[in-house]
DNA sequence: CCAAAAGTGTTGCTAATACACCCATGT
DNA sequence: ACATGGGTGTATTAGCAACACTTTTGG
């Protein structure tokens, strides 16, 4: 009953968010990297980038590898989502896939590579996908927008010091709706998530705004128990 | 890349939990059941009840079935926690256990078996467990204490029918502190997830007080759009 | 009548909203 | 000078906590 090898494979895969400006618009709004199946089942249709777990991987490593492998980009936040084992949701073999999401700043999302069998799709429209993935990808938007407004995970889309206006515009690209300045940024500020640098950004034709740097102690309070949930290694060691 | 077996097992675990009344205090807390291992590796150590996936079962079924094996409980909400894969978190062999946690009701876990190995702990201070099953309970603790803030869970503990003071004891419980009584009314009723009925319970030696019914459809909206999350099948047929 | 819990009313504080207004910069 | 966003002030409102008070039963 106990050590007989499972029939079931296990995969991780990986929504991955980035903010873009709309082409049409020029709102931002919030985008997805999805790949091309390239063998059956689904054949050419788009799916979340993932595999198999590696049996020396954690599973957010995994995570983090099938994301860099895809579409070369490194994360600011990961987290997972969520393990999907339908029987009946992969057909040709039982797969049990646990999901994870991730965020990634702004600009390289800009220089993610785009080729024929990777492509940014909008996340609120993406075409039918393979397996469950629609599913998937409805979910993880809807933790993303959830989370948004009791987390302070919207860092993990801005640089490493940031003014509260580009703050304000990832919540609003996020949420789809415009957010008071004034009381944004009291919001913020009073949170305590967010500490003042002492430069200022010059630069635009108005008056310079603030620069301000995350405040990571401060949120850590309400992630539970469990390890980091954040950056999965900042470790820029070579490797 | 695609085919090949992968040398990792997937396991489902639950964690239980029901209220019950202290014995030494008399006070209603937390407990949850925890099985005997009775075999390598961690022998005798207490751990979450559960066993290796069946092809056959989707994950919540495997869920209900373990809880069902090992306790003869059927719980009112069954929920997924978290999927734990560390590559170390089992001695002996790579394992990934998706975990999920049950609320049962009192009554029921009044009458629930303890055998040999089978043993109701309170869950504030259970013994140190097999595996990283601390640290899985500790943060299945942490959901229920979140949860039952913002969400309807609490009828799940109580019965079809129940007084605001039955349920407003349910909360006490779960969070360990008092809560005003005229307060917890108002949230309880503004919220719409509870419906009055034209019962009232006589009997105590003081006002007879309205018996409300749970409102499936008012809390279903906040719940994303993941299948259910309650119930797994009010399916009472036979099999 | 009294104890005890059910249920209602009221007050005061805090936080969110809406919006008016001043500030500092580039052109 | 003026347009533009940065930043502050403030009045209104909604929600919540604390607690006084009334109601209805069993003894």
């Amino acid at each position: 009953m106990a050590a007989h090898a499972t029939d079931v494979s296990l995969a991780v895969s990986t929504v991955i968010f980035a903010l873009r400006p709309h082409p049409e618009t020029g709102r931002m709004t919030v985008w997805m990297p999805l790949v091309r199946r390239i063998r059956e089942p689904f054949v050419g249709k788009w799916a979340l980038p993932g595999g198999p777990l590696e049996p020396d991987e954690d599973l957010a490593e995994s995570a983090a590898r099938t994301l860099a492998e895809t579409t070369l980009l490194t994360p600011q936040y990961l987290e997972q989502l969520y393990a999907f084992g339908n029987i009946d949701r992969s057909p040709g073999g039982r797969v049990v896939s646990i999901v994870y999401w991730a965020l990634v700043r702004s600009e390289e999302a800009d220089v993610a590579v785009e080729t024929e069998n990777v492509r940014w799709f909008e996340a609120d429209s993406v075409p039918e996908l393979a397996f469950d993935h629609n599913l998937i990808v409805e979910y993880a938007l809807w933790r993303l927008r959830n989370k948004l407004e009791y987390s302070s995970i919207a860092h993990a889309f801005v640089g490493d010091t940031f003014t509260l206006s580009e703050l304000r515009e990832v919540h609003e690209a996020v949420l789809q709706k415009p957010l008071d300045p004034a009381n944004f940024r009291r919001q913020i500020e009073g949170s305590g998530q967010v500490v003042p640098t002492e430069h200022l950004q010059t630069g635009g034709r108005h008056r310079p705004a603030r620069l301000y740097r995350y405040n990571r102690a401060a949120s850590d309070e309400n992630n539970g128990p469990l390890p980091s949930r954040s950056l999965p290694g900042r470790t820029q060691g070579a490797s």
